[in-house]
DNA sequence: TATACTTAGTTAAACGTTTACTCAGATAGA
DNA sequence: TCTATCTGAGTAAACGTTTAACTAAGTATA
């Protein structure tokens, strides 16, 4: 038999009332030498408070949901970490999904959550999502968003980079250092993260008085495949360039990869930019060159964000764009 | 107010008795109409069950606790993945715990885990952990282990993969690819993951005719900047060595990065064998040659197990053994 | 017609907490 | 001494479900 509050009352002696304002310390109203005794008795019994009978009262249950599309994208180990250590903190748990970013997947997660009377949830938004579907426009779990902008959802908060800043230096720098044919390998331009690095992109060359050509963007996914085939292609096709300035750090890994199998050298023949600072940025060789995205830090704001929200400290700032910096490493002259 | 089992009952004119029926696909027992009265109101309503209330008096929550060293770590991402997308065909959830190989984290987080009454844990122990503490004895949660053994804990299954042949096969493959001094770089030998490759490492020599050296056994921890600093040791002592066996890929692509700052080339001078194949095995140049464990399905097979075992459909296996395999990539003559 | 069995539901207890309210006794003030 | 206040605890309702036990009405059987 599961040792309950209950038993715990009997063997102290005191009523439930008393044993369940111990444990939640809520006790200046009780005598040391009664608090005492309970607690032995809890210490003696191994007694393990129940949460689910707990929650249902309080209508807390103490977890968070985290949404991202994928797990196993390098991004997003970091960011989860952030938000596991921020909630953590807090006594909060959490609840994983991935989304695979399919919005169906995305919608029947949100329900569960919400079955679960989940307390928040942190939500990476899937870069498919264009408009809101009824699941989302019901929601009544306060939702902060992380990384990505979801348009037409109330949010409590909003954590992002900034994105177009981050490309502009980016870009910027490999013009400093003399590069004139900068191909950018960008993910999917739905997403607004993409738009705004793009964005940045045009900006340095304008402000550097060059002007911009559209050929040179290349709309794919996240994918060091992506990178490899493109960056393949160019190569093959004999395309007249000095420089890629990726989408995120995959691509430009997969870049890597195709320009060692052709034997062109990085950063002498062909110089690289990547965007995230994955961990294996610095472990390859040359290093990359990298945008790095603060992905632990917008992990644990968003927890410290959605537990100010829950615990009612309000008037606490709404949105954070964390700044992104540039990492210099071996991959740019 | 939100809305419940007893307004849809009002609604529809029935007992919430019989809403919980078709809810809960009890509904042998009720005619069409009525079911479809009731499915009709709860849509207009759009009702949302309360699982902590059901979880209450079912005493299931339909929730998996997932313990890991760290997310973090890319091993674990895909094992993490796999236990979600197995949990998930289920209609079960993962709750993610970072241990940090932290023995008392990983304690707090076991508490955590039984007081939101998880159904069951996936398990993979901190790599310092060598004793049982009373909190997992005390444990009633059905545990699944996977990757690393866990002594002295009753489990209800146990997923590893057969490390020793691994590492034998892959040693044996470097031996009879002409390397002749061959250094194994270890993770932390406390592990029996640890033992059993350098195990493999031990026997392929024994068995290729050739006397294994003590002194080749470099014994750390599986991080790349373990894998980088040694192989610089290495190079900078002039230790006379021509080939690598790494305990893991992050320690292998540390030594990548060691030996492309010393101009020294990899297959020519020096072969290199990880252990995983993480994502970036492939992406790297020239491609890591390793032994691929099948993580993805270690986090499947475990979660399977666990829902198998809830599920009381018992008599199933209780230890698997998968097979690793030997990845051929350019790392290796 | 009397009896037994089905059918399609309903009733009410139970799950393990929290918490607003109540209460008895002790202490203090007048 | 009487009343008011304070102290330390207890009582009981409530949270939203599930489910065993029950029931009323209808149907089949003898």
């Amino acid at each position: 038999m599961k040792v309950t509050i209950k038993h715990i009352a009997e063997l102290a002696g005191v009523s439930i009332a008393t044993v369940s304002k111990v444990i939640n310390h809520k006790d200046e109203k009780i005598t040391h030498q009664t608090r005492d005794r309970v607690l032995e008795v809890i210490k003696e019994q191994g007694y393990i408070p129940n949460r689910v009978a707990s929650s249902m009262v309080t209508k807390r249950t103490k977890t968070l949901g985290l949404m991202i599309p994928d797990i196993t994208n390098p991004f997003f180990p970091e960011l989860a970490r952030g938000v596991e250590d921020g909630a953590n903190e807090m006594g909060y748990t959490l609840i994983l999904c991935n989304s695979d970013n399919d919005l169906q997947k995305e919608e029947s997660y949100l329900e569960m959550l919400q079955e679960k009377m989940v307390d928040g949830i942190i939500f990476t938004a899937s870069s498919r999502r264009t408009t809101m579907s009824s699941a989302f426009l019901k929601l009544t779990i306060p939702v902060v968003s992380v990384d990505r902008e979801i348009e037409g959802l109330k949010l409590e908060g909003k954590i992002t980079v900034d994105n177009e800043k981050g490309a502009f230096e980016a870009v910027c720098y490999l013009l400093e250092k003399g590069y004139r044919k900068i191909y950018h390998i960008s993910g999917p331009l739905l997403s607004k993260t993409a738009k705004d690095r793009y964005a940045g992109f045009i900006r340095a060359h304008k402000e550097k008085g060059i002007m911009p050509i559209e050929d040179h963007l290349l709309e794919g996914n996240y994918t060091s495949t992506w990178g490899y085939d493109y960056t393949k292609k160019l190569i093959e096709e004999h395309v007249d360039f000095d420089s890629l300035f990726c989408g995120n750090d995959l691509i430009a890994l997969g870049a890597y990869k195709a320009l060692h199998e052709k034997n062109i050298r990085i950063p002498e023949d062909i110089g690289i930019i990547g965007f995230d600072d994955i961990y294996m940025a610095e472990i390859v060789s040359p290093g990359l060159t990298t945008v790095r995205q603060p992905s632990y830090s917008m992990g644990y704001k968003a927890a410290e964000m959605m537990l100010d929200r829950i615990k009612n400290k309000d008037g606490i700032q709404k949105e954070w764009v964390l700044e992104s910096k540039l990492i210099i490493r071996g991959s740019t002259k």
